[in-house]
Formats: structure tokens, C-alpha cells, sequence
DNA sequence: GCTAATTTGTGAAGAATTTCACAAACCGCG
DNA sequence: CGCGGTTTGTGAAATTCTTCACAAATTAGC
């Protein structure tokens, strides 16, 4: 398949969630148009962007609301439940652990684990810290889909480095570092303090 | 001045960060080489981002470390100290209400407000939960810059109308939508869900 | 069943971003 | 002071992403 682009995966996730609402409120189509007037972009993206996937509208008609948002969750890969565990059992890991919007959308939190002795065994949200040192042989037993990297600065590559040696192959980083990982592995970094600097450049460099 | 990318933007966020982790350290310059490698991009990548602000380093020589790390603060604008709320009182709110990451770059987080009235009053962290009818008021005699936005989705655009009318310019946004605001509001948003579905993505049509 | 009104799917054009590649500038050393 | 070794700054080329624009397909009305 070609590949496809990033910002493009993002605006799917972006359509599935308006379907869903859409589909909330009983409506059987949709047209390209009013997707694009509900997610800030326009018609010939969201067409261009569905292209890549198939044919799934009917000319003249639109888009059946159903179809499409079961072809995006296929497409996302979302038709399964994928197992997370968080790594770093601090303030950011604890608003994690139950973050709603995860389990609804199919990412089951399997555990957490810390390397501080102090916090290992210790009960956080509904988890009991587990070690960092029993990650490998966990695996083992339950494997892992996802880990959440909720660390600081730096640790977070050495945990990294951790977890991709135990066989893991998609992260989601909260710690604010470029990571550096193996071609095979996949990484999203969500770096707050970054998109306050953003808005701190565009209010400084208004017009 | 010629528009600026946001990835450029972001981008020299990243090399600030950089930057202070070779400050800490002691070293006096630095290249376009060796920034670019810690941060995953090429060194042509970081000299024409920087070109767009003016010419900072010395050929032959590389950049002086600190004087590069002060001239990004003043491009990103953190010279000044930036005067944040944060907008909803559940539990991101309160993982983001003492996030050191804010304090250390100059985002001051002042206030803490809700709509819900079971919480106006209530301790929040170090913080009293204010109501959000009051805003408007409060910002007259204390100004804000920015509004952190960590309520449900479903009424996420109804409270970002209320802190654009009260003539906030900037906002950092949690909840799982896009908003829609007036060209002079800058928006970034940060979506949890959104970089798991780009995870199972990848893990789901590799290769 | 024909016509007018929609809306998709997609090449081609256009815009934006990244990479290339090299002249110009600078340092250090003898 | 001149030479060899670096590294910047930047037009131009290459690549990537978005928008345009229109034929083809479909529906609804009559």
C-alpha cells in the first residue's frame, strides 16, 4: 500500500469521531461537505483522504453513516482491543490509568510499572506498581501492545530502550524528548509544554 | 514577517529544549550537525528554520549556545511569564494544575474554574474551584493569556465560547473535538485517543 | 423514463515543506 | 598572513500535501 500520510490518520480519527455523533443522532448519510464543515477542513480533503481507501460513498447521495464509520474503525485498526500498560506511576500516569476515552475506544490499561523501588508494590488507582525489572518475563505471560511513557525527561530513553527490547513496537511518549527508536517501532510524543510555547509564539507574533 | 509553519515552531521548541540540555553541561557552541541529530532532522532542516529569524551562527564555528538559547526564548516569547486558567476541575485538570513542566517555562496557572456547582468552592490542588460566570469579571481586575480547556467534549465548545467572549486570544485544548473560534484565537489541541488510533494505525498496516 | 440537481472519485495544478548543494565566511595554526 | 578544514546561510530542486475542477454516477421529481 502507499504510504499514508500522518496528517491524514489524524483527520480519519477526526471523521469516526463526528460519524459517531452523526450516527447518535439517527442520521443514515453523509456528504463529504458536512464532514468537512464539522472537523475545520473541506470536502475535497475529506474525499482525497477516504481515496486512499477505497470507494465507500454513493454519487449524488453521500456517505452511508454506518458503512463508513465501521470502514474507518477497520481501517484504524480498531476492530480488536488492544492491551496498554502506562510506565511511570506519577501525576500524569494516575490521570491516565483511568482515562475514560481510552477504554472506550478499545485500549484496555493492563498494568503500570515504575523502576522505583519506593513506589513498586504500592497501590495506584486500581493497579499494584509492578517493577520495570519484571517487564520482559510479564510479557511473556500477557503480551503488550502499547506502552504509555509517563516518565521523566531524563529516564525516558533508557525506559524506552527498556521497553522496546521487551518486544513492544508502539509508545505513546508524554515525556518532553525526541526518542530515538528502531525503524519497526512506532511513536507519538504528546509534549504539553511545547504546544504552550506555540501559542506563546503566535500571541507574540500576532499579525 | 513571512508566516512561520507550525512545524517550524515546533521545531524550534525542540531545539530550545536542546539547547539548555548543552547549557547544563557546559558547552559553549554547538552545530547545526549535532543540534539536528539530537533532535531526529538534518542540520540543513535547523539552519533554514532559524534562517527565517535571522542569522545566529558563526561559519566555520557553529552556534554560541547561549546566545542561540536566548534568541529562541525571545522568538517563542518567553520572555515574559504567561498567565494561565485552567477550565475544568476533573482529573487532567488536576494532573495539569502542578505540572512543573508549565512553572519552568514561564506558564503561571492563576485559577482553576468550573461550571458545575457541586465544585465551585470545593479545594483543588492548592487551588479554590471558581465559577465560571465569574470570569468575565475576574479577568478584568487579573488578565489572562491562556485557557487550558479540560472538560467533556460535549460542552467543550460552549466553554470556549465563554473564554473567547471574555477576550482570551489563546488556548490549549484537551477535549476530543475540534473548535471552532474567531482568526484572531489560536487554538492547539491535545488528543489522547486521537495519537492511539494513529498507533494502532501503524500497528495494523505495517508493512 | 427523462431531466435537473447532487455528490463522489480523481487526475492535474498549485502550494507548502524539506532536502540538496555550494559559495561565502570564519577559525586555528604555522 | 595565507592555507586547510569547518560550518553557515540560502537559492534551487525535489518531494509532499492540499486544492481545484470536472466527468461519471446516482437520486428525486414529474
Amino acid at each position: 500500500m502507499k504510504r499514508i500520510a500522518e496528517s491524514t490518520v489524524r483527520r480519519l480519527s477526526l471523521y469516526l469521531r463526528y460519524l459517531e455523533e452523526f450516527e447518535g443522532r439517527g442520521l443514515a448519510t453523509i456528504s463529504s461537505d458536512e464532514l468537512a464543515a464539522r472537523g475545520g477542513t473541506t470536502s475535497a480533503q475529506v474525499r482525497k483522504d477516504l481515496s486512499f481507501f477505497g470507494s465507500f460513498g454513493k454519487r449524488g447521495l453521500g456517505y452511508s453513516v454506518p458503512e463508513l464509520s465501521g470502514r474507518l474503525r477497520e481501517i484504524l485498526g480498531l476492530g480488536k482491543e488492544w492491551r496498554v500498560i502506562i510506565v511511570g506511576a506519577g501525576k500524569i500516569g494516575g490521570a491516565l490509568a483511568h482515562y475514560r476515552g481510552f477504554r472506550q475506544r478499545g485500549f484496555l490499561v493492563t498494568a503500570v510499572y515504575d523502576a522505583d523501588a519506593a513506589k513498586v508494590g504500592s497501590r495506584f488507582e486500581s493497579f499494584t506498581v509492578r517493577d520495570m525489572a519484571r517487564l520482559q518475563e510479564d510479557i511473556r505471560r500477557e503480551p503488550v501492545d502499547i506502552a504509555v511513557i509517563s516518565v521523566p525527561a531524563e529516564v525516558a530513553q533508557r525506559v524506552v530502550d527498556d521497553v522496546v527490547r521487551a518486544g513492544i513496537r508502539a509508545i505513546l511518549n508524554f515525556a518532553p524528548v525526541q526518542l530515538h527508536v528502531p525503524d519497526d517501532v512506532s511513536v507519538k510524543t504528546v509534549n504539553m509544554a511545547m504546544e504552550l510555547e506555540g501559542l506563546s509564539f503566535a500571541l507574540t507574533n500576532r499579525d
